[in-house]
DNA sequence: CGCAAACAAACCAACGGTCTGTTTGTATCC
DNA sequence: GGATACAAACAGACCGTTGGTTTGTTTGCG
């Protein structure tokens, strides 16, 4: 079946399968042919749209990142609230959509995921804090809410921490340690003004996922 | 040369090769070939000592936690010193002990490291949390230096700030942008009674770090 | 002397990537 | 509006390299 005449229906396919089996099994272990058994195309398919197997991995982060990327701006541009307000909604958001992106059963724990875990650090630097919530604590500041004098290197803390500690994707925790995290994560902010960044409502929703399954064990002990 | 009389001294110079090329150019493009080339080594001696490339850089990974891991431990049990002092001691320290292991230009950026990251945040919660940073800031809570009811989150979110952010290995950074960093961690953690946990001599080292060439640019441009 | 540790090197399947070839939608010309 | 041209959209054979295995050889040492 030679030219399609809907090509971006298998860029889709392809990114739709190739985001499904980084997710499920990493990176490093999804081959190309595992894409192509998946997809029933052929390499020459695969390599018509992408330049490389990384690329198709970019592509899918970038995908990934353009669909977060929406609702964050919205909540960016929304005027309706504080620049304060608008951080407690990140911490609700973010885990909205980490839901959506099924990204938290991503592992079998950390180290086959590293392609994932560098690339959520590189946006975070790149694209989610100067794009996103640098704007929201200027705002913060301007409107009274946030206090400091260095809303970039606030914005990185806060991003790094809520990404890479709180959310559990990165390492499993019982019920206990995820609240003890969220509580000290409250109170490492409050001396810039915010106050209950995460509300009891979202260390629930955050709690429910020490119950969740995880794959049996690493395929790399160390 | 079949036999070596001191196979240690093998097992030794194959770590270290790796530990160099793996450094210098990520993990992903060091072949088992250019190990091989630089010891002088067949592949027979390698699986002869090593399981797998991956267990190679598992190694790797092990002896420099090792090496950072006695540091560590002499200033934990330093009997001298109270919790809080301890935790400024391990500003400088790690600092020193990153310069030691020239871990600091291990970049073309983030996206070659991707192996080394996940290693690291491996290490963190798996070994450098409750083996060295838990019992400092417990020791700091009986003494009186240090306030909270969370001592493993605090010790986590110091050692993840510290490490993935502060440090800059991870993300290059300008000396205003290293110096609100420093400014905006000392912040967040006062409330816990720990103050200055970076002092001045550290900024001013961690600062250096902003003229140092980096690789021109990363190999996969997005 | 014998045996296993410590290698050397040929060998292998699978991988990412390239190249050449084939089909086919569509713009263009008359 | 039908023939023609052309490139987009694939298919699939092919290639070098990779990580990993196997078999063979040397040699220190009990």
């Amino acid at each position: 079946m030679s030219r399609n005449k809907y090509p971006e229906e298998t860029v889709r396919r392809i990114l739709d399968t190739a985001e499904r089996l980084f997710v499920e099994k990493g990176y490093d272990r999804t081959s190309l042919q595992d894409i192509l058994d998946e997809t029933g195309l052929s390499k020459g398919a695969i390599y018509h749209h992408f330049a490389s197997k990384e690329d198709i991995f970019y592509s899918v982060c970038e995908r990934i990142g353009k669909r977060n990327g929406a609702a964050l701006a919205r909540l960016r541009d929304d005027d309706t609230l504080t620049g304060l307000e608008k951080l407690r909604a990140i911490s609700r958001l973010s885990l909205q959509l980490e839901r959506q992106a099924k990204t938290f059963n991503m592992m079998p724990y950390l180290k086959d995921n590293a392609k994932f875990l560098a690339m959520e650090m590189c946006s975070i630097y790149e694209d989610v804090v100067p794009v996103f919530m640098e704007p929201i604590v200027r705002q913060g500041i301007a409107d009274g809410s946030i206090r400091t004098a260095h809303p970039r290197a606030l914005a990185e803390a806060m991003v790094l921490l809520s990404d890479v500690w709180i959310n559990p994707i990165v390492q499993p925790a019982t019920r206990e340690e995820i609240r003890a995290r969220c509580a000290v994560y409250n109170q490492l902010f409050r001396s810039f003004g915010i106050e209950e960044l995460i509300d009891e409502e979202v260390v629930c929703a955050l709690e429910a996922y020490a119950d969740m399954p995880r794959p049996s064990q690493p395929l790399n002990a160390v």
